[in-house]
DNA sequence: GTCTATATAGAGATAGAC
DNA sequence: GTCTATCTCTATATAGAC
């Protein structure tokens, strides 16, 4: 239930919002969004058609939302590699996964070309966004000119997408930083060598990284994660 | 519905699993199981005590055989990035994302701690092999020892799970491939050197990767991507 | 614009006959 | 073991009064 500062439609988009991001399209019913948003039936089927129709008003400010916050990591100042790494380890509520990315495991959502495309374009923008930058970097000399862009672009995203995953099968946000941690070291410009020169195994803090379940372990607590 | 073979629980189990692999546990109600089990309401509610129930089994087993799956192609002969790029470039069923990971998704799974253990407890167990892998390869002097093993078997398994999400965004699996180039070519021990001795921006193939939507292009087709 | 009927279908189960 | 009622609640609306 909100209070009463916006007006009803906006009510009703806030509420699908989180609903969405919360429960999925399948998950969430017009009764719920309708007791969220304070208003009855009659008000939710004036405003919009239906479900799907709200869905879409939801979808598409929950994009929009997220290009803006993305933008402003990616548009700083710094090396490529500094911006991207100011963007993977920006503060995120991670156990509540990627607003856009989890209605991609939505059946009714992928079904559906004008629910999906808001989606699709986000993803798709941030990957364009993250492949220019990288590129900028091999032209700057700051990242290995042997990367293709769009291909790390798109392992970048991945990273963070499948972080969720991770995060939320575990109920931690551990793995995340974890995940994180391990991509941002591949791509280190300053990191050691790429191999070392062969010899025997160096007995260091991570050396027992045997095959067992919960038996990770790992170095710096990585920024804390809260809130959006 | 199910061609004879198999008995009434097998069939509901193997029905449960189909659907929460296609539309989630939410997505998924009794009656569409009893349907393409090809089981009345009786049966079903004789052999479960109800939806969680039969979940949990169905879970269970597709838990069971993505590690089976897994270990065959981690357990392999090769280098630590043979193996690893061999479990990346499996063949799979991109679109369909995974039946394990997609379940995170679910809030009713995440929720109960009984249907979310064998999710967790199989993704742990892919993270702890990947670890020992990168471990090996350390050791080896096959990879970089600077890696520390638990985050690269993160980042390792978020790749894969982000790449889904990405694939199922665009509708298809280049994405997905492209990730998986991206993660391999930041792990080749062979890969040029980690940063360019700085220069002029070498006009090559993949030069122009501006940041408009719909602009990547990628190298190599990758393993065609097909089945489980 | 908002509210209160009213309606059809499905979700998720229980009861008891066969 | 399987099947057919039966039940309550919810999903997803439409109709029409206020």
């Amino acid at each position: 239930m909100y209070s009463g500062i916006m007006n009803t439609p906006e009510r009703l988009v806030e509420a699908t919002r989180e609903l969405l991001w919360e429960r999925g399209y399948v998950g969430t019913s017009p009764k719920a969004i309708q007791q969220r948003a304070g208003a009855g039936q009659g008000s939710m089927y004036h405003h919009f058609t239906g479900k799907p129709d709200l869905a879409l008003a939801a979808i598409r400010r929950t994009a929009g939302e997220l290009r803006a916050a993305a933008g402003t990591s990616l548009d700083g100042p710094g090396t490529a590699y500094e911006r991207i790494a100011g963007y993977l380890r920006r503060e995120r509520d991670v156990l509540r996964g990627c607003p856009v990315g989890r209605l991609t495991m939505d059946p009714e959502v992928v079904a559906d070309d004008r629910l999906r495309a808001p989606v699709d374009e986000t993803l798709d923008w941030l990957r364009g966004k993250l492949a220019g930058i990288v590129e900028q970097g091999r032209e700057r000399g700051e990242l290995s000119a042997t990367l293709v862009p769009a291909d790390v672009a798109a392992t970048i995203v991945a990273t963070l997408q499948g972080g969720y995953v991770l995060a939320r099968a575990s109920g931690s946000s551990a793995v995340f930083d974890a995940g994180v941690r391990g991509l941002l070291a591949l791509l280190d410009p300053n990191a050691g060598p790429s191999v070392e020169p062969s010899g025997e195994p160096s007995a260091e803090p991570y050396a027992d990284a045997s095959a067992e379940p919960s038996a990770h372990r790992s170095a710096e607590p990585a920024a804390d994660n809260r809130s959006r």
